[in-house]
DNA sequence: AGGGTATTTTAAATTTGTTTGAATCTTAGG
DNA sequence: CCTAAGATTCAAACAAATTTAAAATACCCT
């Protein structure tokens, strides 16, 4: 495999195609790391964190933002809580959700990020 | 709809439903933020960010480290450079990628959570 | 116990994302 | 020109995530 000059020079460097491989994180870490990024990345989720960033809402009045039949809510809300962004605490007939400490640092960054 | 003592309160403060609405990021920052996510979101783009950020590499270096085949590598570049988290340039008989700006924030919150 | 509200679960249908292999494009060099 | 190497494109097969609607669960209240 020939290789374009600066390139191959630059790799010998820091060791060769070998020493590259062993500056990687490990597959376990890119799978972790991976699973939060897909659970971040629906847009109603997204919004959800938003929302929570605010208050702790019951499941009711997320549904009622956010205008979706139960069951999806329900599934995007086992998403979360599955990726440790949000944590339900079950209240009398109610259930609360709040961000865990995990969740609160994601949603700052969306909220900055807001763009409007 | 009858709330949840203390959520009911808490929600009347910041403006009810209609309060909470209004300080939601808009439709279009959310697609724009959860569209970032989902390049984010593959174990195999993370390693490839990984990689770049050591320096910028041509693709057959990059297909030699994670050992897939030539078609699979292309579309997974493909989802980053659409993402604007990494651009390649022709230099020869290869192209050579890179991180942009956007690409390196990331790689470092990558690189950094290596749990390794 | 029975009825009503809030939420979750399940399974099937649908949509979206990924992999594969063949074909194509581009460039350098004989 | 012709070929070979590096890389991308395309379409079909495949896999994973999401939506939908129905059914189930859990809790409160009388």
């Amino acid at each position: 495999m020939a290789l374009p000059e600066g390139i191959e020079e630059a790799l010998c460097r820091c060791g060769g195609i070998a020493g590259l491989m062993e500056r990687l994180p490990g597959d376990e870490a890119l799978e972790r790391e991976s699973a939060l990024f897909r659970a971040l990345a629906d847009p109603l989720r997204l919004k959800i964190l938003a929302m929570l960033a605010v208050q702790p809402l019951c499941v009711c009045v997320v549904k009622a933002v956010l205008g979706i039949a139960d069951s999806k809510l329900s599934y995007h809300l086992g998403v979360l809580k599955k990726a440790n962004l949000i944590a339900g605490e079950a209240q009398g007939n109610w259930i609360i959700y709040r961000l865990t400490a995990e969740g609160e640092a994601w949603a700052q960054l969306i909220v900055d990020d807001d763009g409007s």
